[in-house]
RNA sequence: GGGCCCGUAGCUCAGCCUGGUGGAGCGCCCGGCUGAUAACCGGGAGGUCGGGGGUUCAAAUCCCCCCGGGCCCA
């Protein structure tokens, strides 16, 4: 039946064929359903997707480890019996692609596309970018194993999705929150439409403008001027008044003929000292309400409105005296401090550009130009007017529009805004009832929340969710539909439009009920922080608030650092306006993916990695389990070398299956539920240790898991898989499964592993799906007849079935083992005795109880691993018995100390070692005399070393010593001849290519009768392992023509010819 | 300018919350294994734990300052 899920000896680990089949068999099968299907009814978790920008058909690398981060945790959750909400979605309105399709029709304006091109038209384009975008990307992250609701995704884009999101501004409409007001934004002349604060932080770059000086001559004295300093002089025709601060030292000074008041620094910053006289000094406070001639009042046809309000007002939180004279110049309608100040003095506020950035008629003598290219126009004015005392450049930063790079302008406009700073109290109280991972996340959204501010809503475009707010053209009327069929209720006769979008909403006008007036719906469309803001509900379909409070909150969502101010907050936001409280209970912060420099990912840098390239190259699952063992809420540096070290772990749990299998084929095993009760009586101590360890793996990895703490739980199973089942387990039990006939102990040990692998690998195919369905299929269902269709289908593993397993002692006499065994080998090396030539004795001197009872719980295992007969564990305080001490005089010291008696003393102490080191060791000195001389020694004047008898091999450890005997047997002699011919003969095996169970004939001659009579006592040993029903030991050359190959073998100097032969 | 994160072996990163002789993987050098074999095992070299100060018997770990990198915001 699992033809095409082959696994066993002879067959490699290949990512790319194993994710072919199987995809496919996921397909065919239609896994997913069934999963579905399982799992209706069960517990819910709400998961909500953070909708990614279909802005191109391919992702960045970062997004990927996005999706296949929630992928993880929504396998893992549907393994545990939740009925997962997983449908992925797409955020698909703004300018962004309003900008790509300009592009692609190759239109400049907006008014082009409202008269020329037509709004549906548009409107079509756009869409049907996004829909292929929507493709593409869907098919992408379906290719890396994410499983969700890919059939059934959630668009913004979809009416009901729009009708939806209604429903929050028509809520903050009843609770007061929706209001128009004149507002000072950053404006994008070329997209024709507000910016929001968000998106103007993006976009900073160097420009260089004007740096000017100008004079406004103060009213009723010959001369005299207020002295302001602008980089933006397209903004002093629509000058108001002038900010100063009233605690500031001003000075009014005489420069040349004439008197310029401005602040003390800025004289000294402008003019060398011999240049001018102070006339004057004055604080900020003095000069309020001093009045004065706007220098352009008789070009500017507003200024005759203004006069009244030019003076000098005080602003102490605007003015800083680093820069500039002291005099702020302001335009309440082009700063937003201006129009703060202007309200306080009731001043009229005047935006003199218009949308596209050109001059209005109110503007005189500009109208109709460019607002940045009005700059040398103004200058030139000013200077022929005798207003101007100084021109130059400034090179600053300046905000751009992120879309299009045009530089902005600030602008007073009208805008629908909500007035959500009045629910930053309650916003800072829900942030701390959400659970963020890691903590420091809190700190973050904290920050965000503790400045919110008003939310304009409104954009001046095209593609975006209309706003649903009509309003009476003869009344004033206004009214907030929350719902299609709200429509109806005022304009009976109406047909609400097939698609919500704009244009074809624009057409839909209702009967005012308080006038019988027409009211028409406001242009503008919503800020697209609206439509991923309402995700928690809007993507849930039809009537989505009411299946929102059925489902009481999300319960989980993860997205990338950046999102704290972006997603995070604005779903916070709507939650705070439509529900009163956060929507959701747990957020997942993860990082951002960076080349292997740590540089962020671009295009236009070069260091962009498509993700389809990745898997060409490496394979899906090596590509998951090197981004799912990444820190998850910090940076993961991109790497091809971590990626085939991925491989390189996967290739291991290959191998560990693919050995399993083998065996348990062989022997043709079934597992079945009942045998581990069956065997429990007869389990050796490495069974036992391993059935505790995974008790132990599976706790933590579900702990793990449960906070989120992904790569953990991830590097919780590998460990166990390559440190306890691959390096450790398998190694100990090899010796138990090459035995041939069905003990009850083999099946003791496989009933253990196949358990454990069965277990491992539902676990693992949260991390790599591919691979662990393939073997699930492969391995576990062949094995195990009641297991179920596919690993998607399984439950997640049961710890209760291990609890009565766990025994703390057991692991960590374990972890000695793996201590002392690695002594013993290093022991063994310092020796020169290969493992492979079994010991007499192992030998473990330590006074540490632990160690020493821990030997004795698995003092067995030792001797299999070391090759050893015996293992024996001693005190150190009998270390006498293994070595002994020299005596080593220190030349350099004993000569400079006693001279002429120096190699006498030498000689005695070289003579008298043992009396020396008993008096050193007892006194600290020994005393003797030489030729009448009394000679004292102290431990300084000698080394005292330890060596170790000749019989033994000994490596110190911090607990003791660790080593073996070197004396061999005749007997073990001949075990070590015989295992190095097994492995000679089995490498021949290998050459012929025979198969596990083949039988052969062999032949062993050597030219040493000595040898061959030591070979014959071993020689059913070495046919048993080599599966060998005949072997003829000789010393006479015989004939080998009739074998199948014949190999000549140096073993410790002695020649040896094998030959072998196949049995038919 | 502010908030947050990161800085540990040649490279990538654990360890830090809860102070007690600095670890892993990769790479490198040497050796071994050979019925998992394009796999595996052992040994070795390699660290001023970014710098400086403080608390403490004891600091990679806690506190303060500084430097470098990143993210978010001004």
């Amino acid at each position: 039946m699992e033809n095409r899920f082959t696994i066993g000896l002879g067959k490699n680990y290949n990512p790319h064929d194993i994710e072919k089949k199987v995809k496919v068999f996921w397909d065919e099968e239609n896994i997913y359903g069934l999963v579905k299907e399982k799992l209706k009814g069960g517990k819910r978790f709400y998961f909500l997707d953070g909708p990614p920008y279909p802005s191109s058909p391919t992702f960045h690398p970062g997004t990927g480890w996005n999706k296949i981060i929630k992928d993880s945790v929504l396998r893992y959750k549907r393994l545990c019996g939740y009925d997962v909400v997983d449908t992925p979605g797409y955020d698909t309105h703004g300018l962004p692609i309003e900008v790509k399709i300009e592009k692609e029709l190759g239109v400049n304006t907006k008014k082009d596309i409202s008269t020329k091109l037509g709004i549906d038209l548009f409107i079509e384009r756009c869409k049907d970018f996004v829909l292929k975008n929507v493709d593409a990307l869907t098919r992408g992250f379906k290719d890396l194993g994410v499983m969700m609701d890919w059939e059934k995704p959630y668009l913004t884009l979809h009416n009901s999705y729009i009708e939806n999101s209604w429903q929050l501004i028509k809520k903050a409409d009843e609770k007061g929150l929706l209001d128009i007001d004149l507002r000072v934004v950053h404006w994008c002349p070329r997209c024709e439409t507000v910016l929001a604060d968000y998106e103007v932080s993006q976009e900073y770059r160097e420009i260089t403008d004007p740096s000017i000086y100008v004079k406004f001559p103060v009213e009723g004295e010959d001369r005299t001027y207020i002295v302001i300093w602008t980089t933006t002089p397209w903004t002093i025709p629509a000058n108001t008044f002038v900010m100063a601060r009233s605690d500031a030292p001003y000075v009014k000074i005489k420069y040349q003929d004439e008197y310029l008041i401005m602040s003390e620094v800025s004289a000294k910053r402008l003019f060398n000292e011999d240049e001018y006289s102070v006339v004057e000094r004055y604080s900020g406070k003095d000069l309020e309400g001093l009045r004065y001639t706007h220098p352009l009042h008789d070009l500017v046809e507003i200024q005759k409105k203004l006069h009244e309000f030019h003076k000098v007002v005080l602003a102490d939180k605007y003015v800083n005296l680093e820069e500039g004279t002291g005099f702020v110049h302001s335009a309440p309608g082009h700063g937003a401090e201006d129009f703060d100040v202007a309200k306080t003095i009731n001043a009229p506020v005047y935006s003199l550009i218009d949308d596209e950035g050109k001059f209005t008629r109110d503007a005189g003598k500009y109208f109709g130009m460019y607002f940045r290219e009005a700059n040398d126009e103004i200058i030139k004015d000013l200077e022929s007017r005798g207003y101007l005392l100084r021109k130059g450049r400034i090179t600053h930063r300046y905000p751009l529009c992120w879309r299009c790079k045009t530089p902005l302008l600030l602008r007073a406009t009208r805008q629908w805004i909500i007035r959500a700073s009045k629910l930053r109290d309650l916003a800072v109280s829900e942030i701390n009832k959400v659970n963020w991972i890691p903590r420091w996340a809190h700190d973050r959204i904290a920050s965000v929340v503790e400045n919110m501010q008003d939310w304009v809503i409104s954009r001046q475009r095209f593609w975006g969710i209309p706003l649903p707010i009509w309003v009476c053209g003869s009344c004033g009327n206004r009214v907030v539909v929350g719902k299609v069929s709200e429509l109806v209720n005022y304009s009976p006769s109406m047909y609400p439009p097939k698609d919500l979008h704009r244009p074809w909403i624009d057409q839909v006008e209702l009967k005012c009920p308080k006038c019988n007036g027409t009211m028409k719906r406001v242009p503008d469309v919503a800020d697209v922080w609206l439509d991923s803001g309402v995700a928690f509900y809007a993507s849930l379909g039809d009537n989505g608030l009411d299946k929102f409070n059925k489902l009481e909150n999300v319960d989980f969502i993860v997205e990338g650092h950046d999102q704290t101010r972006g997603w995070f907050f604005s779903l916070l936001r709507s939650g705070l306006i439509l529900v009163g409280r956060s929507p959701y209970k747990t957020v997942l912060v993860h990082g951002f993916v960076l080349d292997e420099k740590g540089r962020e990912m671009h295009k236009s840098l070069g260091n962009f990695v498509e993700v389809a390239e990745i898997i060409r190259k490496h394979g899906r699952d090596p590509f998951r389990l090197f981004m799912l063992s990444s820190t998850v809420w910090e940076d993961l540096r991109f790497s091809d070398k971590k990626i085939q070290e991925a491989r390189r772990i996967l290739n291991i749990v290959w191998n560990v299956y693919s050995f399993a299998k083998s065996y348990m084929e062989v022997d043709n095993f079934k597992f079945d539920r009942s045998s581990i009760d069956r065997y429990s009586g007869i389990l050796r101590v490495e069974d036992r240790w391993i059935l505790s360890r995974f008790y132990s793996v599976l706790k933590n990895v579900n702990d793990k898991l449960e906070g989120y703490r992904i790569h953990e739980a991830v590097d919780e199973l590998v460990d166990f898989m390559v440190n306890d089942i691959s390096h450790l387990y398998l190694r100990i039990i090899k010796r138990r499964v090459w035995i041939e006939e069905n003990t009850d102990d083999k099946l003791a040990v496989y009933t253990v592993l196949f358990k454990i692998l069965r277990d491992w690998i539902i676990a693992f195919s949260i991390v790599a799906p591919h691979i662990s369905e393939y073997i699930y299929q492969g391995f576990v269902r062949s094995i195990d007849e009641n297991s179920r269709s596919s690993v998607n289908l399984e439950n997640w593993p049961n710890i209760e079935e291990y609890r009565r397993f766990h025994n703390d002692e057991l692991e960590k006499a374990v972890d000695v083992l793996r201590d002392v065994h690695e002594a013993l080998l290093s022991a063994r090396m310092k020796a020169g005795i290969k493992v492979r030539r079994p010991v007499e004795k192992c030998l473990v001197l330590t006074s540490n109880d632990h160690i020493s009872s821990s030997i004795n719980t698995v003092g067995t295992l030792i001797k299999e691993l070391v090759n050893c007969s015996e293992v024996v564990v001693d005190s150190l305080s009998n270390k006498d018995k293994y070595m002994y001490r020299d005596v080593e005089p220190d030349l350099a010291r004993i000569g400079r100390e006693f001279r002429g008696l120096s190699s006498r003393i030498v000689d005695f102490i070289r003579n008298n070692q043992d009396l020396v080191i008993n008096e050193l060791t007892s006194k600290g000195y020994i005393e003797f005399s030489i030729d009448g001389h009394k000679v004292k020694i102290t431990r300084d004047d000698v080394k005292v070393l330890e060596k170790f008898k000749p019989d033994y091999a000994f490596v110190e450890r911090d607990w003791g010593y660790a080593g073996i005997t070197l004396k061999v047997s005749d007997e073990l002699l001949a075990l070590g001849i015989a295992r190095e011919l097994v492995r000679r003969i089995q490498v021949m095996r290998k050459e012929l290519n025979l198969d596990l169970l083949d039988e052969i004939k062999a032949v062993i001659y050597v030219d040493d009768q000595d040898l061959v009579n030591v070979i014959m006592k071993v020689r059913d040993y070495i046919m048993n392992e080599t599966r060998s029903i005949e072997l003829n030991v000789t010393s006479s050359k015989g004939d080998v023509s009739n074998m199948d190959l014949v190999r000549e073998w140096d073993i410790d100097g002695a020649l040896f010819i094998i030959g072998i032969v196949k049995v038919k």
